[in-house]
DNA sequence: GTCTATAGTGCGATAGAC
DNA sequence: GTCTATCGCACTATAGAC
């Protein structure tokens, strides 16, 4: 069976785009879910016949983004005469990936603090689709190119100093060119986990 | 004229610490005006007596949090000769803060990304409280013993380091006695910074 | 699968007595 | 300054026709 001819992609999807626009605008708590239908053009019961709920829906998305995220920047294969460069190209990668996205990397901050989705959930979801990111410290550490520091406190650290960093250059859009900012960036992060 | 003689202090106070404590548990939206009346043990009329709405009632709360840590960390006088001593110690009362006042710490995430307070109104409270920070720097760069990188980028970038370790160390309080983790914590930081 | 219509709930904020 | 009582509104989710 082809797909549908006409040109509004299926339902589902039209309410995830409308939800994440509106959730960025105007936060989670905000945005209601009659807001979200009229946006995507189509009925609140249809959401609720996709969607068992509101949070549902949030859930998805935020699956559905980090899922893609990790897919863009994960790495083929680890070279240990390269480590610094291999973390620069993975580090630009998920820079680049914010700026290009950064309705979704603004999404996923909103989901960071929204409370009715657990804790557990969200590290779940870091863990599954991150974890390569400890591979390449514990191996780093294994070649003595990377601080033997705890690597949970590591985690914690690289993933704030992205979001850290993203953000910044998502509010000065303008400056993400300039490499001066972007190199200061990479330094910033690097040189907090080398010996 | 002394003050009350009664114990429970002013009813004002009380609605701002009952509020604490709901935001942190259940997050700013989905605390509602009664409950935090209710929790403070006194009415809904009351509450909006001292705060004409629940988002002034938000803002008065941060400004007080804000204040509050400022007066904590703010250092004395710069010795271009200890810098990173000083450092240290600023670094060390930040944490010691965030672990003695998780709640507040917390809160301070929550309003972070709680979008009825806008980007400017938490800018400006950032930057009147937390001034010296940038003198710091920009001290330690005029004396080559900070890396030099744009300002406000380290700045941001601080912030969001500190962040990450106090919440890390409040997710892990047993941690944050070990020197270990503790010292890990702050090499994470310093080093980012050094020339 | 999608719609209209609405049930049921809980919210922020106000009025007015004391 | 504090209370009780309540208004008016917007929200999530459901029911039932098509």
């Amino acid at each position: 069976m082809p797909v549908n001819s006409s040109q509004p992609k299926n339902k589902k999807q039209q309410l995830l785009d409308a939800a994440l626009a509106l959730f960025v605008n105007q936060g989670i708590y905000a945005t209601s879910t009659a807001s979200i239908a009229k946006k995507a053009g189509v009925a609140t019961g249809t959401l609720f016949h996709h969607f068992p709920s509101k949070d549902a829906l949030v859930l998805e998305l935020y699956k559905n983004i980090k899922q893609e995220f990790a897919l863009q920047i994960a790495p083929f294969e680890l070279d240990v005469t390269q480590l610094e460069q291999q973390a620069k190209v993975i580090w630009q990668q998920a820079i680049d990936w914010a700026l290009a996205n950064a309705d979704q990397q603004q999404f996923c901050l909103l989901v960071m603090q929204y409370q009715p989705l657990s804790a557990n959930t969200k590290a779940q979801i870091f863990a599954d689709e991150f974890g390569f990111l400890k591979e390449i410290m514990l191996f780093g550490q294994q070649h003595q190119l990377i601080a033997d520091y705890p690597i949970e406190l590591m985690l914690e650290s690289a993933h704030g100093q992205f979001l850290t960093s993203s953000q910044f250059f998502i509010n000065n859009t303008e400056l993400a060119q300039d490499t001066k900012y972007s190199e200061a960036a990479f330094n910033l992060f690097w040189k907090s986990f080398t010996n």
